[in-house]
Parts: C-alpha cells; structure tokens; sequence
RNA sequence: GGAGGGGUUCCCGAGUGGCCAAAGGGAACAGACUGUAAAUCUGUCGGCGAAGCCUUCGGAGGUUCGAAUCCUCCCCCCUCCA
C-alpha cells in the first residue's frame, strides 16, 4: 500500500491477471471508479465448504486473488456456506453429498480460521455465516428465490447434466444449493465474488438473483483449477491428492516433489507466487536442457513450501527430501512406538515378536493378511535391512528402525 | 398410479445354480526402472499365524446337497407413460 495507487484501469488490468474469467473488466472498471468516488471499497465474496476445512493448494490460489484485493484496498468477506454445507456443493460431485450435522459444520467452520490468516490479514477479513440469513427463510422465500430459475438453467449446469443423462440420481435439494448461493451475494450485496472455474454456474446465478433483487450483478472472477498431485484430477480432498498448506514442510515439499513433471507448469503459475517473468526463464530453461526438470522442480517445492511453512521450512524439507529419497537414509525425526510383545510361551525368548504382528501393531497395516503381503513384496526392513520372510521373528529388545515402503517410518521398541 | 430396466467387493462393471472371494478396467499398495517423479513393466489387492475355514454380491425369509445366480416379501435408483 506504500506505492502509488493505480489508475482504476491498471488495477483492473491487476486483478484480471491470473484469473481464468473476469465478467466483466468493464463493469468492474465502473464499480471501482464508483467506489473511488464515494471512497467505498469493493465487497468481494468468497465462499468456502464447510465440509471440507482443509485449505490446500487449489484453495489458495483463489485466496492470494483476495489477498491481492485486500491488499488494493477493498473489503474480503470470507463466507463459511454452514447453512448450505447442509446440502453438499453438487459442483464437480458424480453424486449427492451426505448431509453434515450441525455440530460438524461448526466444528469444520472452527478450523478455518487460522488456515486462513496464513494468507489473508484476517483482521480485515469479515467472517460471515450463511445460516444467519438462510435459517430465516421460511418456506414462502424459498419459494419465491426459486422463481429466479428454471428447471432447463439448473440442467445446464455440466455436472447435473452429466448425472442426468448419466441416470445417476440428483436429488431436488441440490437444486438449491445454487439458490442459497445466490442468495447470500444477495444478502452480503456483494460486488464481487471469487473461486474456480467450476463455480461459475452458480456465480451467474448469483448475478440474476441479485439483479431480481433490485442489485446491481456482482463481478464475477474464476482462477483456473489447479491439478492434484497426480496431474489429471483438479485437487480435492475427496480425490486425495491434495497438498494442505498446514502440513509440515517435509510432507509438502515432497508432496510437490511427486507431481508429474507435466504439472509443474500449472503449479509454478498458479501456486509458486514467483514472478511470471521468472517461471518464464525456469521453463525455457528447463525446456532447452539448460535447467534438469528435478532441479526445476525443486526450486518449486522450494517456493511452495516457502509460502507456509517459511524459508527455514523449506530448506529443512529440501534436505529431509535428499535425506530419505535420494540418499535412501531414514528420516531424521521418527515417531517412536512402544509395541507390545507376546509373552515367551508363544514367541520364544522375550522382546522378539512375529514381523507381520509389528508391521500392523505399529498401524502400517490395516490386517495380517495385507502386512504379510508386504513382507512377501519386499516391502519391509528393520534397520535397513530387509525382511521378505514372512514368518520371520525379529527381536526388538532394543529400538530399531521399521521401515514399510518408501514413506512409512518408525522406530520401534518393545513395550515394557 | 401403470409398464420396463437396475442395485455386485474402494469406484466402474462382468457374472443368471456348483469350476465364484466373484472376469475386466480404474484407484490404491509393493517391487523393478528413474531424476525423487511421471510413463512403463511385474506383483498384490475381504478376514484369519494361510491349513483349511469364516464373512461378502440392496434387506429379510425360502427352495436346493449347493444360491450373487431360482422363489416370496420389503427398501432404494433409473427410464417411459399418466
């Protein structure tokens, strides 16, 4: 805020880069020339899922949007859906979402909160819930928002018509999900409100509503999806491959690491906050034979894992990554378990115990049956040293170093 | 309300009396390879100290030596007609 203010073009010019979609630059253009005028920031929206209060990756690119606009100066409302976490977002869902208790929403809307002061100054940041507005309604009101819309709209919608021509059953109550979306724009009189390009539909919706409400239509602004770590799904939670930004360095610098290299473009856009200019250079270098892609890629666990967890983080991931990945050597910080072992009439001499009973004790199996399996695969050592017998009995007396697979880490010890 | 089609192991989906713990694909996990990855290849993929046995194919009963498969009732989903 130290720098000269834009003219009201350039920062349009602003927030239209990175965003996938800007409905529309010249409405906006009016709305800050507007709000200049009557010094009146911008109310911009966010709606977050209760359901889900992870931040990760994908989430952050919309909130560095919003910390952009903060920092311009406008007002973020960052609004908790608990009424509609209710319903389940039906966005980019092949079926209908189990209703949440309300204990679950509010437990879920409770975390958010430090996750999201990692990015945003939160005490400029309105915190609002839709079930103060939404709970309200009576039957009548509902009605009458439902009149916003048409059947054939709601049927547009990519996700609905898939399902529907799919024959996979949507239920009517989903319908409202946009409604309720739609109406808290109308409710918080938003000017402008943010996320994915799979939130589109309901951003239009959320514009006939506000205009049926005698409001002038809020800006619409989507950032592209960003990708999981597997590089074909967009990041969620339900998919699995997603990256918290409250994990520990270690986890999201190697996390970044296991991205295909055909992701690494996406990433450095949309989730490195480095200078387009200097991805630009990486890039080319990269795509020259200038720059190996490892090295590009850890230049970019590097600045990810920078932005959450501090320079400090990041290098301590770095090192920890080369330490067990390239070195092949055991994790300098190992959870330590104390494991009980079977008194000597059935395991022999005291402190030993069957190695498919330690693999599950220590919970790196859900059943005998699967850790077997892994000790037949090769997947198990105790001190580096590997064990593929499965009727092994191995003695651990004194501590020693489990290892299953390539993640999976303890130092085990016998209890007692 | 009527007619028809469906509900199978994490997901999709084959299976219409024993050869079915159930094809095939995906996901996942492990091993090899590599750059740590991706891709590829190989293997595993309900439970049990593994021999055999137990539990599983929407639910409950029944027929049968034997049922995911046949019968009855119930629940749920989809399509068309009203």
């Amino acid at each position: 805020m130290t720098e000269k203010r834009l003219s009201p073009q350039e920062e349009v010019a602003r927030i239209a880069k990175g965003a996938d979609e800007l409905i529309s630059p010249e409405e906006l253009l009016n709305k800050i020339e507007r709000g200049r005028s009557e010094k009146r920031p911008l109310r911009i929206k966010y709606g977050a899922d209760p359901s889900a209060p992870d931040i990760h990756l994908g989430h952050a690119v919309s909130l560095f949007k919003l910390k952009q606009l903060q920092d311009l100066g406008h007002h973020i409302i960052f609004l908790i859906g608990d009424f509609t976490g209710m319903i389940g977002d039906p966005s980019g869902r092949s079926k209908t979402r189990s209703p949440l208790s309300r204990e679950e929403v509010e437990k879920n809307a409770e975390t958010y909160r430090a996750q999201v002061s990692m990015i945003l100054d939160v005490e400029r940041t309105e915190v609002a819930y839709n079930s103060e507005w939404c709970s309200k309604l009576s039957f009548e009101d509902v009605i009458r928002l439902c009149s916003s819309t048409t059947v054939a709209r709601m049927l547009e919608r990519d996700d609905f018509l898939m399902r529907y021509q799919n024959e996979v059953p949507i239920s009517l109550h989903e319908f409202l999900y946009p409604i309720a979306q739609g109406y808290d724009s109308v409710c918080l009189k938003a000017d402008m409100e943010i996320g994915g390009t799979d939130q589109k539909f309901n951003f239009l919706l959320a514009r006939q509503m506000q205009r049926d409400h005698g409001q002038e239509p809020q800006i619409i602004l989507t950032v592209p999806l960003l990708v999981g770590t597997d590089g074909e799904q967009k990041m969620s939670k339900s998919q699995g491959n997603y990256i918290c930004i409250t994990e520990s360095a270690v986890d999201i610098f190697g996390k970044v690491m296991s991205i295909p290299d055909s992701a690494m473009e996406s990433y450095y856009r949309l989730a490195s906050r480095l200078p387009g200019a200097e991805v630009d250079k990486i890039l080319a270098e990269v795509k020259s034979g200038k720059m190996h892609p490892m090295e590009a890629k850890k230049r970019l666990a590097r600045a990810i894992t920078s932005l959450y967890a501090g320079e400090e983080g990041a290098r301590r991931g770095e090192e920890e990554f080369a330490r067990v990945f390239q070195e092949g050597e055991d994790p300098s910080a190992m959870p330590l378990i104390h494991v009980d072992v079977p008194p000597p009439p059935k395991a022999g001499r005291g402190g030993r115990i069957w190695i498919v009973e330690l693999v599950c004790s220590v919970g790196f199996a859900e059943s005998k049956g699967k850790a077997r399996r892994l000790v037949e695969q090769g997947a198990v050592s105790l001190d580096g040293e590997r064990i593929s017998d499965a009727d092994a009995q191995v003695d651990i007396s004194r501590e020693r170093v489990l290892r299953v697979g390539k993640r999976r880490f303890a130092r085990v010890v016998a209890r007692g």
